[in-house]
DNA sequence: ATAACTGCAAAACATTTGCATACAG
DNA sequence: CTGTATGCAAATGTTTTGCAGTTAT
C-alpha cells in the first residue's frame, strides 16, 4: 500500500468527520486519535496491537472505544476488516480507489498486495449468473516463496 | 456439493482410515463417528454444530475429540476449513476433485458455490511474478440477491 | 440540558490445554 | 503393557456488553 500525500491525508480524514456529523456521531478527540493512529500506520494491524500503539503514544483509550472507532471507520469505508485464517480479525486503512487482494507466505506471513482485472470479470459473471448485486468479495492466495533471498524459504 | 454415492463414502472413509494408520494414530470410535456424522451433512458446518449433531444421534463425544478429530480431516484434506468473516470456523467436506469457491448473501447468509477458470490463471500468473508456489486459496464473494423469489431480497 | 460516548470490568464466545482415566495397538 | 486418545473443566484470547460517569453538541 502507497503512503499517503498530506493533502491525500487531510481528504480522507474530512470523510471521516463529515460521516460523524451526517450520522449525528460525536467527533470525540478518542476517535480522531484513532483515525491518526491508523493513517500512520503503513501496514495490516489488528484491534490489540493498534491499542498498543495507542498507549504507548500516551493517548488514554479503551479496548472498547478501539473496537467501537474501528466499526464506524469500516462502515464509511476508511478501513477494511481482513479475516486471514487466524482468529482475531486484522486491519488496513484504505482509499476507497485503491482496490487489491492478499497473497499471504505460510512460512513468514509476509502479506503481499496484488490486483488481477480477472476479479472483476469473475465477479461480474457471477453476479449475472446468480442474480446478485456483488458488494464486495475476498480473496487471498497462500503459499510459500521460492526466493533464494527468503529468510524464511519454505521446504515443504 | 454434491452427494456422495455409496461407492465413494466407503473409498472417501477408507484414506480417513488409511490416513490414521499411515501415521500411527488410533482408529478410535469417536473419530469414525465424527467422520460418518461429517459425510452425513450435506453443507458447511461449524464445530458446534457438529457436536449437537453428534450428541442428538447418541454419540457421546466431547467437544475437545472433535476439534481434535476437525485438525485431523483437514490435514488429510477430507475437509475444508473456511473461515468467512465470522469468528468461528467453517467446515466443509471436501473431495479434493471439487474445486469451489463461495458466493454469500448478506441478508439470509445462504451460500452459493461456483467455479470460474479465470482463478486459476490469477494464481497461476501470481505464483510466477512474485515467485511462489501457490498451495492454496479462498474467495469468497458477498452481495445481495435480486430474485424477487428470494424471501431475503434486500432493499439495501 | 441531554443524548451519546467513554472506561471499566464482567460476560460471551470459540478454541485450546492440562490432567486423570480409558482403551487401541 | 504402553503410550495415545478421551472427557472434563479450567484457561486462553478476542470481541462484546452493561452500566455509571463524562462530554460534545
Amino acid at each position: 500500500m502507497p503512503n499517503l500525500s498530506t493533502q491525500q491525508l487531510t481528504d480522507v480524514k474530512e470523510r471521516f468527520i463529515a460521516y460523524l456529523k451526517e450520522r449525528n456521531l460525536r467527533q470525540t478527540s478518542e476517535r480522531l486519535a484513532i483515525f491518526d493512529q491508523i493513517y500512520a500506520i503503513d501496514a495490516h494491524f489488528d484491534a490489540d496491537e493498534l491499542l498498543k500503539k495507542l498507549l504507548a503514544d500516551g493517548v488514554a483509550v479503551s479496548r472498547a472505544t478501539v473496537y467501537n472507532t474501528l466499526d464506524l471507520l469500516v462502515e464509511c469505508n476508511l478501513v477494511v476488516r481482513h479475516q486471514f485464517g487466524t482468529k482475531q480479525a486484522t486491519f488496513e486503512r484504505s482509499f476507497s480507489f485503491w482496490q487489491h487482494d492478499h497473497l499471504i507466505c505460510l512460512d513468514c506471513d509476509h502479506i503481499h498486495e496484488f490486483c488481477d482485472p480477472r476479479i472483476q470479470g469473475v465477479r461480474d459473471m457471477m453476479g449475472e449468473i446468480f442474480d446478485f448485486e456483488i458488494t464486495r468479495h475476498s480473496l487471498q492466495l497462500y503459499g510459500h516463496c521460492q526466493k533464494e533471498s527468503c529468510a524464511y524459504r519454505g521446504d515443504g
